[in-house]
DNA sequence: ATAGCATATATGGAAAACCGAATATGCAGA
DNA sequence: TCTGCATATTCGGTTTTCCATATATGCTAT
């Protein structure tokens, strides 16, 4: 059997999308758009990390986080033995506007789960640049 | 049988969502935000306008306007024979902003509508303030 | 090699969104 | 009153989205 394949991020990435309605569709759903959010104001986190600030399973993290990817809103990165999820650095000026003036003026959907998360023992590993 | 219901605009109108999703949700279709952002330019405009800009039928651009303003992005006002729409003036700031954004970076989208808007005989109404 | 954790995907079913066609409503004018 | 037009809604069916559960994969450490 084959082994050895990289299934979370296929080599060839296919090229997203990131039209207005992809980009709308992916932030149409409360936790993706909280998740979102809260990966922007953290530059970035893991999945194991959202599953505890949102208290949702941890496929439903997955699952939702792919949705994103695909939208091409974030990227990931491994390091070691987890991937790291951080916002898509080469988005489109005017999404990174509207993703601006959304958290901003949105600020309520992520008081939550920041504090869960910053109760939350044993994060994976400092979040230092 | 009960005649002269206004079932178009309750009286009661209950107060929309606009919250962040809700809006969202509106955008992430097509048509809908497409008819939006040509609402928008246009100030405003009725269904038959906008079947005709989109070459859809009269009850799908119908259907997608309700949705619109169910979310509250957009008011109606009916003046004779004609209902017309146009961007609900009370929008948030930050909503009217995203609007902005997302108008000037995809003007794309309504370019094919808009001509065949110019094209058409006989509007309604002539667009004079 | 094996075990254990972090993450991803498959599967199947429920709920919601969407559509076209047909029908209903509201208004205007004869 | 009746007719006609603009708009809204209903109905039935198809597609999409979402979730929970179960399983698979990749990494690390032993």
């Amino acid at each position: 059997m084959i082994r050895g394949v990289f299934h979370h991020q296929e080599a060839g990435l296919k090229r997203e999308d990131c039209s207005p309605v992809t980009v709308f569709k992916a932030l149409s759903d409360g936790l993706r758009l909280a998740a979102l959010l809260l990966i922007r104001e953290q530059k970035e986190l893991c999945v194991c990390e959202l599953t505890e600030a949102f208290d949702v399973s941890q496929p439903k993290v997955s699952r939702h986080l792919a949705a994103l990817r695909e939208a091409g809103l974030v990227e990931t990165e491994r390091r070691g033995q987890w991937i790291y999820y951080s916002v898509n650095p080469q988005l489109s000026d005017w999404v990174t506007r509207v993703l601006d003036e959304t958290a901003q003026n949105n600020k309520a959907l992520i008081e939550t789960p920041m504090a869960k998360l910053q109760a939350m023992a044993e994060r994976p590993a400092p979040q230092c640049p």
